[in-house]
DNA sequence: ACCTCCCTGGCC
DNA sequence: GGCCAGGGAGGT
């Protein structure tokens, strides 16, 4: 992971909170929270008394190995922040997760759109979840672009929706992939079985600069706020975006105007003139 | 490979 | 009062 130059996002990370303790209780008060748990009772058998012995990423799911094999699985939707608080601290609204540690620590899951979701797996049913499934992790272990480039031959589908789709790579949201394709001027339509070796050279070379930007800025907060960094406080990417939610304004490079339309059914800002 | 659904707060 | 935004999964 990149540093954080501009940004101290939590007062007390994630990561340190669980990894090394053992965990004292966990409460579910949004039954959604836990819709992908095949059975939700489960969940506090799985985790509590078990010590946390990793803490780590792919993409957007965060991965928590316990004892006896256990993983749990969080993931914050559009919406979510995990915050750490002590037992004591006032609970934030829609506090929908809370982990407690024997270190007397909560990791708190506040997420008012419950687009998030908590899952605890055994070996056998992570093996046979989405997280297996999950492709490379576009920060971490971005592949080389002529591995991209032999993963997407023959593939009609929109290079947009190939980006966003996390078996390809885990990790790009929507915001993030129009502000690659933007940067990398290729129109967000193309099939991606179309693309050339020098536009997917192009567009691998923006993945990271892109989300490194996003992270040093706290992320992309919009307008209704409901994106929020751990402490509160909205993320800063947004004045920086280049194309996305500018609808209308002239393309910073060329001037034309930037438009808007629908690809795979999430909204796709790009520039007419310089994105081909 | 596509479309629809879930959910809620902020906005028109 | 209704629309819209996001990520992911399920269905067609």
């Amino acid at each position: 992971m990149p540093e954080l130059p501009e940004v101290e996002t939590t007062r007390r990370g994630i990561e340190p909170a669980l990894a090394g303790n053992r965990i004292a209780d966990v409460s579910v008060r949004r039954a959604r929270m836990s819709r992908r748990q095949p059975n939700p009772a489960d969940i506090p058998g799985r985790l509590i008394g078990r010590k946390v012995l990793d803490v780590g990423r792919i993409g957007k799911f965060l991965i928590v190995d316990v004892e006896d094999g256990f993983s749990l699985v969080m993931h914050l939707g559009m919406s979510g922040r995990l915050l750490v608080a002590n037992l004591e601290d006032p609970e934030d609204a829609h506090t929908n997760v809370v982990i407690r540690t024997e270190a007397h620590e909560e990791v708190r899951m506040i997420d008012p759109r419950t687009f998030g979701f908590i899952v605890v797996y055994t070996p056998d049913e992570l093996a046979d979840s989405s997280i297996a499934a999950l492709g490379p992790d576009a920060f971490d272990a971005l592949p080389r672009s002529p591995q991209l480039l032999a993963r997407m031959e023959g593939r009609s589908v929109a290079i947009k929706t190939l980006l966003l789709d996390q078996r390809f790579l885990a990790g790009l949201g929507n915001i993030y992939a129009d502000e690659i394709l933007y940067r990398a001027k290729v129109d967000p339509l193309r099939q991606a079985g179309s693309l050339v070796a020098s536009e997917i050279s192009a567009i691998r070379k923006q993945i990271r600069p892109v989300l490194a930007a996003g992270l040093a800025h706290g992320g992309t907060s919009l307008g209704d706020l409901t994106y929020l960094l751990p402490d509160g406080r909205a993320g800063e990417y947004l004045q920086r975006l280049r194309v996305y939610g500018r609808v209308g304004e002239e393309c910073r490079r060329c001037r034309s105007k930037i438009i808007k339309r629908v690809v795979g059914g999430r909204s796709t800002f790009s520039c007419p003139t310089c994105q081909r």
